[in-house]
RNA sequence: GGCGGGUUGGCGGAGAGGUUACGCAGCGGAUUGCAAAUCCGUGUAGACCGGUUCGAUUCCGGUACCCGCCUCCA
């Protein structure tokens, strides 16, 4: 059996991965708010997880693994965008508008995480369809005195988690000297976070025992990973920014609510994306989905090797450059390996995969497997990366055209100036079809042409 | 202010207390009519200052700089 290693950011050690049921590992990862297009940064955990979960499937196989990922659609992002369009003419209650949005929104994300070649978790919850598991547990965080209702609201006893901070390194007062939290008048305590919160007629809300409201944000992960994970489970990961407050107040809410369990034992956080050196934002112009690079006609699974060039522990930087080098490495590995039946994974590169899921350290053994020519360990290794893979791979087929005709025409020429020694006509037609994005090669034994990335097949036409 | 992370050769980016990371680019060569592609070769890097050690880029301490979170932006 192949020992996993993870950083475990509650201890801050690399720690050996000692799952609870082996024939069941459990991984609960924080997904997306659906209210818009998923930008790149959001895709980073997505494919580090999803690196993860297949990690795990090859270790203890299949169908051992549970990966639950859910999809918050209570958010007022999402109640904003709905609102909108109702003012904007569309048709429908609020609810539907929302239902309508959320729903189109999880489709995208979808369709773009597919593309960076990530599998469907096992589970993927809609915060909606738990309300009930929430004002459960909301229920009993009151009757065990960690929490209280107050003017619609329900609100955490931070000071009721003698562990709260642990997770994050800070502690309450610390926190409270920064001041930078929320001040209300029913609040016992400043840090207090909000459980449940009522609802105004312009917002989406569910009826409870304290009037018609909505939950806060963070019981949602924690119902949802109880629901579907148990009280106890392995794993437990997301973006680096979720540490605090999320995560924090998911543990106290999870912890008090289910004394006997101990909830996510492995915390596993990713480091931020960056693009071209600088934090990617609207203000700085930087700002792009997904979307808008795969419709750029940057592959998804470019995208994916790019970012899996970089540990996950590490900021990332996106950069026009790494994504060229990432498309011209893939085009050579697929050219060589496309007639090749995969093997197995090469060790060099599960064990890479295992040490805290050193990706970089895998593609580098995965170099090493193409100088070598060892093309179907290449193969297999590279797809249980999700690389290589058959349906990320449209994009490196080369068209298919003939270009016999030309080459017949270039190679006829080439033996008139062989002799004649001006190659003036035998440039001319290769310059041309260059840039008609055709790559030419000729040697000794003959002309050859193959349709190269930039192919344009107007422009070949042109060519007479 | 509090907490956390980082600083590696032209660029990207890993591991390891002492032996080549690797990729891209560059340079030299083979090959080619010239190229392209391919192949071969090629790089005394480790922010700064101390300490531990026979030996540190790798461990410990400090300094500088950078970044993230604490503002429901992953």
């Amino acid at each position: 059996m192949v020992k996993i290693r993870l950083t475990n950011s509650r201890t801050r050690k690399k720690e050996d991965f000692f799952p609870i049921d082996p024939a069941n590992v459990r991984m609960y990862v924080c997904g997306p708010t659906v209210y818009d297009r998923a930008h790149l940064g959001n895709a980073r955990p997505v494919v580090v997880f999803d690196t993860l979960f297949r990690l795990l499937r090859h270790v203890y196989g299949a169908d051992h693994v549970t990966y639950v990922r859910n999809f918050t659609d209570v958010d007022d992002k999402i109640n904003a965008e709905a609102l909108r369009r109702q003012q904007a003419g569309a048709k429908g209650t609020l609810e539907e508008l929302i239902r309508e949005r959320t729903e189109e929104t999880i489709a995208w994300y979808h369709a773009d995480m597919d593309a960076l070649g990530a599998l469907r978790p096992t589970h993927e919850p809609r915060a909606t369809e738990y309300i009930g598991q929430m004002i459960a547990m909301t229920e009993e965080l009151i009757r065990s005195g960690h929490a209280y209702a107050a003017e619609g609201h329900v609100l955490f006893r931070v000071r009721s988690y003698r562990d709260y901070g642990k997770l994050s390194g800070r502690s309450v007062d610390d926190m409270i000297a920064g001041a930078r939290v929320e001040v209300a008048p029913f609040k016992e305590d400043p840090m207090d976070f909000v459980l449940w919160k009522p609802s105004s007629a312009a917002e989406p809300g569910w009826d409870s025992p304290w009037g018609r409201g909505r939950p806060g944000w963070h019981i949602e992960c924690s119902a949802m990973a109880h629901e579907l994970l148990g009280e106890s489970f392995d794993i437990h990961g997301g973006g680096l920014d979720l540490q605090f407050p999320h995560h924090e107040n998911e543990i106290a809410q999870s912890a008090c609510a289910h004394p006997h369990g101990d909830f996510a034992h492995y915390w596993l956080h990713n480091e931020m994306l960056q693009v071209e050196g600088k934090k990617m934002s609207k203000s700085l112009g930087n700002f792009f989905t997904v979307r808008d690079l795969l419709d750029q006609g940057i592959p998804g699974e470019v995208i994916r090797f790019v970012f899996l060039m970089t540990h996950y522990r590490s900021p990332m930087d996106w950069t026009a450059d790494k994504a060229r080098a990432a498309e011209a490495t893939l085009r050579k590995w697929r050219a060589a390996s496309a007639s090749v039946a995969a093997s197995s994974p090469l060790p060099a590169v599960v064990e890479a995969l295992a040490d805290d899921l050193n990706t970089a350290g895998a593609l580098a053994a995965l170099h090493a497997a193409a100088g070598e020519g060892d093309w179907a360990g290449l193969k297999a290794s590279a797809q249980l990366m999700g690389l290589l893979t058959e349906h990320l791979g449209a994009w490196a087929t080369a068209p298919r055209v003939d270009l016999s005709g030309q080459a017949e025409r270039l190679a006829a020429l080439r033996a008139e100036a062989m002799v004649s020694k001006d190659f003036s006509a035998v440039d001319a037609l290769k310059a041309a079809l260059v840039a008609a994005g055709v790559e030419v090669r000729m040697s000794k034994a003959g002309v050859e042409l193959v349709p190269g990335p930039g192919f344009d097949a107007a422009r070949l036409e042109a060519i007479k």
